[in-house]
DNA sequence: GTTACAAAGATTGTCGATCATTATGATGAA
DNA sequence: TTCATCATAATGATCGACAATCTTTGTAAC
C-alpha cells in the first residue's frame, strides 16, 4: 500500500492518447499543419472516436493542435514567428518564476535544483553519444531542470504556464538536436553558472544566465523547415 | 453574404455548453467545489454525455473546472490563495503586454483603446444604476478594455494567457460587485489616468496605473466566502 | 471559363450499452 | 457501540453504430 494509487489521470485512455500525440508532435513524426483525421488516428493509436476527439480538444488547448470548427484538427503550425513568441514568453515567465523562487525558496528548493541539474548533466552526456535514442530522456531532464528553477515561486498558475510553453517549445528543440545545432559545451557552462548564481543568491546574474540559456539554442530560424520524414 | 459565416466554433454544441458553464461558474450559480455530475448537467444544459465531457475537459484546461480521474469533475475551488495568485499573474502578464504594445502599437492601437475605454465608461454607468442586469455586460466591457491594452504586443501567447487569467478572475470580480465592494469613482479615475499615460507614451506611469487597477478592487479577501445562493 | 448543383467525404452530435471504479450502506465480529 | 468487511448502487469511462450537418469535390450546363 506504499503510496497507494496515483490519483492523477495518467491511466485513462484519453490521457494515454494525448501523451502519444504529444510525443509524436514533439518529435516531428506528425509534421506541422498536417491534418489529423479522426479515423486515421484511431487506426494508429487505438481508442474510440470520442476519446480521440477529447484528446485532441485537450491538445488544442495546450497549443500543440489547432481546431477549426467543422473542419477538424491539424497539428499546430510551427513558424519562425511561433518560435520567437514562445522563446520570448518563456524568458519572461521563467525569469519571473526564478525571481519569486529566490525570494521564497529554502534549502529544500536548492536541493531540488542540484538534483535536477545533476540528472540533466548525465542525460546530456548520453544524448551526445547517442542522440536518437536519448533525445526524449534528455529533453525530459531539461524540462525537469527548468521546472525546478521555478518550483518555489508559490504560483501554481505561473508553473502551469511555464509547463505549457515548454511543451510548445519541444518541437523546436528536438528539431535543433536532430540538425546538430545545439552547442552542448556552451549550454553546460551556462547551466553551471546559473546554478552557482542561484546558490549564491545572486539574482541578477541568475536571471541573466537563464535568459541566455533560453534564448541561446533556439534562435536558429529554420529548425522546423526540414521536419524528419519518417 | 456580408462577412459570411464566422469560422470560429461559436455555434457547436460543445462550445455552447462551455459558454453556459463559464457564465454560470463566473456568476457563482455553480459554487466553488460543487460536484458536476454529467447527468445533472445534461438535464440542465442539454447535450449528450460526450459533448458534456468534452466541454468539461475544455473548461478544466481553462482552470474553471477541476478534473479528477475516475471521480468526475468539480467547479474549481476559489480560495484567497487563488485570488492572490491570479491577481499577481495578471499584473505581471498585462504589464508586460502593455509595455510591448507601447513599443509596437500605432494609431490604430490607440484608437482601439479609446473605443474600448469609452464603452467601458458607458457600461460602468449602467452597472452602477442596475448592478444585477448589467453585470455581465460590464465585465465584458472591462475585459475588452484590458485586452485592448495588450492588443498590439505582438504575442498571441501572451494574449491567450491574459484571457485565461481574466476568465479565472471573473468569479471574484462579480462576487465583489454583488457585495458592493467596488469603488467605481476610484476605478474610473485610474482608467482615465491610464489612458492618458498611454496616449502620452509615458510607460512608467501607464504600468503603474495598470498595476493599481488590477490590484485595486480585487484585494478583498472574503469575496467568495458568501457565494450568491440562488 | 464560370457557375450551379449534386455526390462524396468529414465532422459533429446522439443514443444505448458495457465495464470499471467509487460511494454507500448493511451486516457481523470485537 | 464501534469498527471492519462485503454487497450493492451510483457514477464515470469507454465504445460502436448511426443520423445530421457542413465542406469539399466533381460534373455538367451556360
Amino acid at each position: 500500500m506504499f503510496f497507494s494509487r496515483d490519483k492523477d489521470d495518467s491511466n485513462t485512455v484519453v490521457s494515454l492518447i494525448a501523451s502519444a500525440l504529444r510525443r509524436d508532435i514533439s518529435f516531428g513524426e506528425l509534421s506541422p499543419d498536417k491534418r489529423l483525421k479522426i479515423e486515421e488516428l484511431r487506426t494508429r493509436y487505438g481508442g474510440s472516436s470520442h476519446s480521440m476527439r477529447e484528446a485532441l480538444t485537450l491538445l488544442s488547448s495546450e497549443g500543440l493542435v489547432e481546431a477549426n470548427a467543422q473542419r477538424g484538427f491539424r497539428v499546430a503550425s510551427a513558424t519562425e514567428e511561433d518560435l520567437k513568441d514562445i522563446t520570448r514568453m518563456r524568458c519572461e515567465i521563467e525569469k519571473l518564476g526564478l525571481e519569486w523562487s529566490l525570494q521564497n525558496g529554502g534549502v529544500d528548493w536548492e536541493g531540488q535544483i542540484v538534483a535536477s541539474h545533476h540528472a540533466l548533466s548525465r542525460a546530456q552526456k548520453d544524448v551526445i553519444t547517442s542522440p536518437v535514442d536519448n533525445a526524449l530522456a534528455w529533453d525530459e531532464a531539461n524540462r525537469a531542470f527548468h521546472l525546478s528553477l521555478t518550483a518555489a515561486c508559490g504560483s501554481p498558475r505561473l508553473i502551469a504556464t511555464q509547463r505549457q510553453l515548454y511543451d510548445q517549445s519541444r518541437r523546436f528543440r528536438l528539431a535543433a538536436l536532430r540538425e546538430q545545432q545545439i552547442n552542448f559545451e556552451w549550454t553546460t557552462e551556462i547551466h553551471q553558472q546559473l546554478v552557482d548564481a542561484i546558490m549564491a543568491r545572486d539574482t541578477e546574474t541568475a536571471l541573466d544566465c537563464l535568459h541566455q540559456d533560453i534564448q541561446g539554442n533556439l534562435s536558429h530560424a529554420d529548425s522546423m523547415r526540414n521536419p524528419l520524414s519518417q
